[in-house]
DNA sequence: TGCCCAATA
DNA sequence: GCCATATTGGGCA
């Protein structure tokens, strides 16, 4: 666990780090994750991976002691506006709160390892992962181990040497994928794929139309899965698509959890839910956290005023929502959504020969053509995308006079970026290529549609099964892309405006503090900021937070001078019937760059 | 607005 | 000796 402020001494952060991506998942409570870690750092020391890991772990160190700095920062002034505005944005989303919809997720225990293991039942009885190279998933034998899902398997083999890997299946995991949505769908018709083991289901309905209690029929769902596919899933049932992702956790394999639709009994359950837990934080946004002081979700309320300030409006929202227990209500299919990008990368040996690199660019072009094709798109622009042999990642882009997808195409006019990325960086020994399509065109009806609009962004609603149903689709998909458009400008709007607020902010000093050194500064920007720096380097964090005096938010202005702009208030829905939270961010990712956008003190 | 990066699942 | 694909949000010019 990272603790505190003196998390980034030693290496515990980085060991931290590379315990991967999925410590939250199930199976790995009993496992001593010191040990564990050990391991995988000793395993992994010396390679260029473990430098590049490294070398962003100090990044976010670096970036940690900014948060801190801007914190401390923070509380010499006036926060009563914001406190205002989180406690606003608090009632609106409490008036918004939906308790009348029974949300229900299942996910599959282990899934690719459960289907390996139905064709060889004697991998049950032995740790067995699925994947080379890279471990997809492992059964909870191998779990013990402290083996997890994106861990190299090189490492997994050092946990854990009798460790048997087995090489992936894709089709026959999406076939027997297909039977358990079958079950689902007899509960569910509308039920929502979040991925190839994984679905939201709303029973609101089925438990109405058959007098049955929500576990009731979830439990019979998952029975009925067992007894038609052999594979066991767990399920979270709860009043929204968050709520019921964490429960589904809970009593993971072969069980369900399911939490009470009223307020009361979800704001206990926030209350001391680990803020990882929650989908959209992952290693770095909880450890940003952790460092101001927000282990759970409940911890969020006491900083509800400095959020916004450290990690945006869009974490300050998505945050409030966790405190609050608040997710998404409407489950529809994935067919609804509408994609934004296609493309395909790999990682090969390293390679640095120019004639290698381009043959190789179109090797990936005439994959991409392929994966077009499929999808029934075109591209307007194209992004490629290398990764050196230091792991360091370089993306560009262009945009080719007309849209493209055949591989021809694709390959001339990705060539050029590539052949910039050649000359930028010479001799670059690149371990992966990339190339992916955005600002997609549909292919099939190409033109404009009657909002203007470039048609394919929104056509893209009729992706999959085109065979049939399509018109019937259009209008809702129209409609709902018009919502957003909608909604979007008044963001901006409101944007716009609370930026406006910010510049017409009387600036009464002539000088500022330094939180650290105590000192009065100079009044512009630039100079904070390197100042800042100067002082960080000098200092610790620790020792700055030590040497401050702590939490006397005494104002530097009278509050009657900051006049309240109502951003939080307005946003959301402003009557459009809509039964879900005001921003439908399950999706919204917290967001960093916290550095040193706040309005400071002046820049006269 | 378009480009690039980083985080996340 | 450390994956592949897609989405989202923020900084910046």
């Amino acid at each position: 666990m990272p603790s505190g402020a003196d998390a980034h001494h030693g290496h515990d952060t980085l060991k931290y780090h590379l315990l991967g991506p999925s410590l939250t998942k199930a199976g790995q409570d009993a496992v001593d994750q010191h040990r564990v870690s050990d391991i995988i750092y000793h395993a992994s020391r010396g390679s260029k991976f473990f430098s590049n890991e490294e070398a962003k772990d100090k990044t976010l160190t670096d970036k940690i002691s900014h948060i801190l700095a801007t914190k401390l920062l923070l509380e010499r002034r006036d926060l009563r506006p914001d406190l205002r505005r989180a406690d606003d944005y608090i009632a609106e989303l409490e008036l918004s709160r939906d308790l009348s919809q029974v949300v229900v997720h299942i996910d599959c225990d282990a899934f690719y390892a459960a289907v390996e293991e139905l064709d060889r039942p004697e991998l049950k009885e032995v740790p067995m992962a699925v994947g080379k190279g890279v471990l997809t998933t492992c059964n909870y034998h191998a779990r013990k181990f402290g083996c997890r899902s994106g861990m190299a398997s090189f490492v997994a083999m050092r946990l854990c040497p009798q460790l048997v890997c087995v090489p992936m299946n894709p089709a026959k995991y999406s076939a027997k994928a297909e039977e358990v949505r079958a079950v689902l769908a007899e509960y569910d018709p509308r039920f929502e794929s979040a991925s190839c083991d994984e679905a939201y289901l709303n029973l609101t309905q089925y438990c109405r139309e058959h007098h049955v209690g929500a576990e009731e029929a979830v439990q019979q769902l998952r029975d009925q899965v067992h007894e038609k596919t052999r594979i066991t899933v767990s399920a979270g049932i709860a009043a929204n698509a968050k709520l019921a992702k964490i429960c589904s956790n809970k009593n993971k394999p072969n069980g369900q959890f399911s939490l009470a639709r009223d307020r009361q009994p979800i704001m206990e359950f926030m209350k001391t839910l680990p803020t990882r837990k929650v989908n959209g934080v992952g290693r770095v946004f909880e450890r940003e956290l952790d460092a101001i002081g927000i282990k759970t979700c409940g911890d969020i309320y006491e900083y509800r005023a400095y959020l916004a300030q450290l990690f945006g409006q869009k974490a300050f929202q998505f945050l409030m929502q966790c405190y609050l227990g608040l997710g998404r209500t409407s489950i529809q299919p994935a067919e609804d959504y509408e994609r934004k990008s296609v493309g395909t990368e790999t990682t090969f040996k390293e390679m640095k020969s120019p004639d290698a690199l381009r043959m190789k660019l179109r090797e990936i072009a005439d994959e991409l053509e392929d994966d077009l094709k499929r999808t029934g798109f075109k591209a307007r622009t194209l992004c490629v995308k290398v990764k050196l042999h230091t792991y360091e990642v370089y993306t560009r882009q262009s945009s080719p006079p007309f849209a493209v997808h055949k591989a021809d195409d694709l390959y001339k006019y990705s060539l050029p970026i590539l052949e910039k990325l050649m000359k930028k960086l010479p001799d670059m020994k690149l371990r992966l290529m990339g190339l992916r399509a955005t600002h997609l065109v549909s292919a099939k009806k190409p033109g404009i549609d009657f909002f203007g609009r470039p048609t394919g962004s929104s056509s893209a609603a009729t992706k999959n099964k085109d065979s049939e149903g399509d018109w019937e689709v259009w209008p809702e998909a129209e409609f709902e892309e018009a919502v957003r458009q909608e909604r979007n400008n008044e963001m901006n709007e409101l944007e716009k405006l609370s930026q406006e607020y910010e510049k017409q902010q009387p600036q009464p000093e002539a000088q500022w503090t330094c939180p650290i050194c105590i000192l009065p500064q100079p009044p512009n920007d630039t100079t904070f900021n390197s100042h800042i720096d100067f002082c960080l380097s000098r200092q610790t964090i620790k020792e700055a937070v030590q040497s401050t005096t702590p939490f006397t938010n005494t104002p530097l202005q009278p509050s009657s001078t900051r006049p309240t702009p109502s951003t939080a208030q307005k946003k959301g829905k402003r009557g459009r019937p809509r039964n879900e939270p005001p921003t439908l961010d399950e999706k919204t990712r917290e967001k960093r760059r916290a550095f040193f956008t706040l309005p400071t003190n002046p820049t006269p």
